[in-house]
DNA sequence: CTGTTAGCGCCTTCAC
DNA sequence: GTGAAGGCGCTAACAG
């Protein structure tokens, strides 16, 4: 058994509560040094730690805040995750870090969870199949941020990245290098960003006079297997792509498969460009461009709302959506298209 | 303001202790149908969320696990985490996943956090700077396991990987290549596994008849630059390794970035064989040859020691040690060595 | 300067 | 079948 405040006070012959204020180091509050003394010394013996679960109960506030993402494992989201945690140790807090595997029910477990252990806020990157449990969250004023992904009828804090423009930028890009049928492959398309991906991609064929068409856009899972099949009938069409936007990390590792296996070479006979970069996007078979997200601004922005929200008590103008830019990281795997193509 | 079971049982015009025997769904109270359903009714039109902090200082048991790694980014990591997640959930645990970025205050930090903040147990995979915050929930008989790292001198239960072996069949597999200077380039060299590969290092050179030098070795931290330079250096000697055995994800990118500026092949110039497989592994500018941990089985047997223990107590009898076997996946960065050697 | 009191929200034992 | 009482460990308000 731990030892409590009362056995401290035992033991420093006082009672519990100038125990408490001595160790909440209350220095309006005078306390002789003689007692300061008795009581650290009977902390020290009985190596006592206070019990933050009691203390949480009490005070309604437990120092800490809840992290819920989709996938620890992606570099992008424990990147800004990892931002996060070390603002919240200079401030004070906690962070508890919950995985959902990008399944709605656990993502709603883990917010109820959080919640009912009494963190003070959230940070999320929410799912996006319900939104039932984001809805309470706001109406009950709890100090909530969204990342990467948000609710454009729900008025949430969030940190969202530029990903129509990005897209857009992208397939210019690639336009401007000489591609004509430029293919879009992607994960789980209900996704914000990759929806907003998907516009972009769609206005800039628009803009540039390319011809927009169904059969160029595959949709998946997050899976590299999926990528891979989607890839690979996009590869098998008579008139196939001859380059590809890619949305994800595992699916462009995914769509490389495909594309090797077919025998076909990056970039001489197939651009790919790519959201989201990572620490091994350099050392990749052919070094990937890519479009770069700022983790640690993201990562910033997310904690600066959330703070905000936790000191204002979260009203109607403490909601504030920040959009980030991302960057396009040159690398070797785009090239104007095969010429017979 | 959240409604308590306070409120509950007002509005179903009942006593509180008679709504948390119907919540906890005890059978063997009976209680009548028709209070059953006005609670139930109650608990639906608050939207009632029990406290799960208020539960827990009441039962001294929290249904939550701490899990707390040195890297969340690492795939190696995260994986471990993620099955103990999946498991942790089937069992009705909650796991909160803490951070401390191989920094051993911030693990002394979350440790405390965590068993402060009343978790049933704990998983560690320690920095091994420090050793007493785990002394301390040893003799305290906390429920904990260790994994990946250990400490030899202090009887946790833990689940370790075979690496002086695995460092020892992989250096024989390059001397039988024909390798006679094998490099080794680590992280920091005070971690349980680097220890052990090293040890399986030597001892493999010695049994092959190979010589072993200082020199040949190189130790640096978790960075890539670190690597780099480690790498380098080696390559810069006259008598320059033709293989090197390497310990981590990060310092094989690092090594390789060293390997292509120095304007040489792997694997015909240099080979590398490389603890710890990622799903990029295949995907590299050179597919590397690499040890492979059984991820998801290293969680499965962290999570079964740690329910032993949470059920019997964690007497002494109790602590167990589990070694996990590794793989070589075998790719295309080892190959025998240059001629002209 | 320090002790007393009350209660955060919940669950369990004991009544009836 | 259900209510009442007590307390988990802690802190804040009020005494003195």
């Amino acid at each position: 058994m731990p030892s409590t405040l009362k056995d401290v006070a035992a033991r420093a012959g006082v009672h519990p509560s100038t125990v408490s204020r001595v160790l909440r180091g209350k220095e309006n509050i005078p306390i002789s040094k003689a007692t300061k003394d008795r009581i650290y010394a009977a902390v020290r013996e009985l190596n006592y730690h206070p019990d933050k679960t009691a203390r949480a109960l009490r005070l309604r506030r437990s120092d800490a805040i809840g992290m819920v993402i989709p996938n620890i494992a992606s570099p992008y989201f424990s990147g800004i995750a990892r931002t996060i945690d070390t603002l919240c140790n200079a401030a004070g807090f906690s962070l508890m870090i919950f995985d959902t595997n990008e399944n709605q029910e656990k993502e709603i477990r883990a917010v109820d969870d959080l919640t009912s252990r009494g963190v003070d806020g959230l940070i999320v990157a929410p799912v996006q199949e319900e939104d039932k449990h984001i809805r309470d969250l706001v109406r009950e004023n709890f100090p909530l941020v969204l990342v990467d992904r948000h609710f454009e009828d729900i008025a949430t804090s969030a940190v969202i990245c530029n990903d129509a423009e990005s897209a857009y930028g992208a397939v210019k890009r690639l336009a401007e290098l000489g591609h004509q049928r430029i293919g879009f492959v992607c994960g789980q398309p209900n996704l914000y960003p990759v929806v907003k991906r998907l516009e972009g991609y769609k206005k800039a064929l628009s803009d540039l006079g390319l011809p927009f068409s169904e059969t160029f856009v595959s949709v998946g899972d997050a899976t590299l297997e999926s990528a891979y099949r989607s890839a690979h009938s996009l590869l098998s069409l008579s008139q196939k792509p001859t380059a590809f936007l890619i949305s994800g990390t595992i699916t462009t590792l995914g769509a490389m498969k495909a594309i090797f296996e077919k025998g076909l070479r990056i970039p001489a006979d197939v651009s790919i460009l790519s959201f989201t970069d990572t620490m091994y996007a350099p050392f990749l078979r052919v070094p990937i461009t890519t479009i770069h997200h700022p983790v640690e601004e993201i990562g910033r922005l997310a904690f600066a709302l959330l703070e905000e929200q936790m000191k204002s008590g979260s009203g109607e103008k403490g909601k504030k959506q920040e959009i980030v830019k991302m960057t396009l990281e040159q690398r070797d795997s785009i090239a104007p298209p095969p010429a017979d193509s």
